[in-house]
DNA sequence: AAGCGGTCAGGGAACGTTCCCTGAGGCAGA
DNA sequence: TCTGCCTCAGGGAACGTTCCCTGACCGCTT
């Protein structure tokens, strides 16, 4: 009791597996009388193409990977952004009739998984999300042939397209912001410094305080509340008299809120607070968090593009998206 | 200046290509000299097996399909419980040696592309995650005989197996410690009415508060902040003296709190507010929120196994897994 | 009326594996 | 020494498509 193939399809139409072929395939140059006769006989037997073969004579997969940088097990890992951007990025790779493949890049040995993967013509093309700068799988892949975007700059520049948001400019606008408001001790919680995006809001920070000849306070987080929450106590006991803080992600942001809520300091009135991204619990939070908008869904949406392009043109340019400051309560 | 096949590794080393599959496939059955130099072969060509040949051939793909409701386009949708457990259950399938294949199912169109995959052979089976009642899906696929696992139980009973957590005791544990505290006027929250979660939810509540004499003060929601909030109002409008609310999850939790602040009422003195999950979110909310733990990582674990079981034994048991109340601030 | 071009169906090789089956060779027992 | 068994390498069919190439047939032009 098997699927029934090309062949019994034929068999059954009383035609050739070439004319079958074509029929399924959409192909011009058949015969309206075949094409009706091929089309009742596949509804009839329930005939649907068998995927493997047709990979195997084509050389293509339409499948295209997903590739996600996965923390060690056993971490809380609820971020918003691996729900936006691997649920905006498939939707997009699905409506271009690809299949989507996604993998985890966490250990040494996953990473060899995707290397693997790819070598072996599973997918033909291969979205990179958020890597960090100290992973060698940008490089690695990269020398498969196979076209590969980022979603995100890499460390590593020229080695595959990529889409990013302005982080400079997004960082530069929300540290102007606290200085318009009047705020003197200015003290940041950066992400990962392995992270591009960290970097360089870490750096707009920096440059944006010493044009006004003011000191940078700086505590390091990794990108989740809980390291907000740490940094901020750390930043409290460091200098209890900064009067704002620039955390680099919204979820920073929120850990950082609790903290301060913790220890009887007022926001916006004792310490202003903004954040970077404007994810949707940002407008939740109390007191509502200002924040710097990226556009999220529109970048995981851009990489794709850039993807399909680089399949069907064969080339693709870096391309960054602007933010936008959303003020709020909390700065 | 293609990729190396198999006869290339044969004809490098020596050897006829049973031999180098033999090796490749580690089977026992070769001579130690024949397997290193095959090995030698392999390494200096940078050989890996064509992945769609050996589909072919096998009748297997070694990749299972993670099939996700998505909502319409254009919604925000950071659903923490997407995350999570799209993250927990592809890292399990990759340290089982499979591949992962992650399917939306929004449209009636996604859904026939998914339905195409499965006839196709592209996967050797399936999770289901969080389907709503209404949708023919699970129905339709389980006609396709491919083994098929439910993350939540389905409103159709019999169609697969399932692993779910308590909803109904989680539910009313939440309403018995309202209770406990002397809230007199309960009202509820819940989820969109086609998903069993929600259901479970609503009529533990409904039970337990029956149970005592008191009357239900229903709100419909659908699982996001945003709907929190809006039956929140909804409710202070209906029931100004409302003292408590179960919000059947700890998105509309936050909404609420959202909403209650705006309206001055002060939480939990005029009103205690518990929600359903524990996500991360939960701990940051101000104030922290009382809630229900569902064990989200490990049901989606365990739903993994469940289908990696039915895999290779042939059948699998429903599990319902235990929740529990975690006390904060909010109620 | 004959030739030529164009349209469209069919045959069959090829894609790169796995796995069954055959058979070679070695070793032990009689 | 010969037979028989056991181990292990090689040959080749099969998996289910696509696509190239051949050739039939029809209609139009000269």
């Amino acid at each position: 009791m098997r699927r029934p193939t090309l062949h019994a399809v034929a068999a059954r139409a009383g035609v050739s597996k070439s004319s079958v072929s074509r029929v399924i395939n959409g192909e011009p140059t058949v015969a309206p009388a075949i094409r009706e006769i091929v089309m009742a006989a596949v509804a009839e037997l329930g005939y649907v193409p068998n995927g493997a073969a047709r990979n195997l004579v084509t050389q293509r997969t339409n499948t295209i990977a997903i590739i996600v940088s996965d923390p060690p097990a056993g971490l809380v890992s609820d971020d918003p952004m691996f729900a936006m951007v691997v649920r905006a990025a498939s939707r997009e790779l699905e409506s271009a009739g690809k299949q989507v493949s996604l993998m985890l890049a966490g250990s040494d040995e996953s990473r060899l998984r995707v290397e693997k993967s790819l070598a072996a013509g599973d997918v033909d093309g291969a979205i990179l999300v958020s890597m960090d700068g100290a992973d060698p799988l940008p490089a690695i892949l990269s020398r498969t042939g196979l076209p590969i975007v980022s979603h995100g700059r890499l460390a590593t520049p020229g080695l595959m397209p990529w889409v990013d948001n302005d982080n400079h400019g997004g960082a530069t606008a929300a540290v102007q912001h606290l200085l318009a408001q009047g705020r003197r001790r200015i003290a940041t919680i950066s992400g990962p410094l392995d992270m591009t995006a960290a970097q360089e809001r870490l750096t707009a920070y920096r440059e944006t305080l010493k044009d006004t000849g003011r000191r940078s306070i700086v505590a390091l987080g990794d990108f989740t509340r809980i390291s907000g929450a740490d940094s901020m106590r750390q930043l409290l006991e460091d200098d209890p008299d900064l009067d704002a803080v620039f955390a680099a992600n919204d979820l920073m942001a929120i850990g950082a809120l609790r903290t301060l809520r913790q220890a009887g300091r007022r926001v916006p009135d004792d310490v202003a607070v903004i954040g970077f991204d404007d994810i949707e619990a940002a407008l939740y939070a109390a007191p509502a968090l200002t924040t710097i908008r990226s556009p999220m869904t529109a970048q995981a949406v851009q990489t794709t593009q850039l993807l399909l392009n680089l399949l069907t043109h064969g080339s693709a340019d870096p391309v960054v998206l602007p933010t936008e400051l959303i003020i709020r309560e909390s700065a």
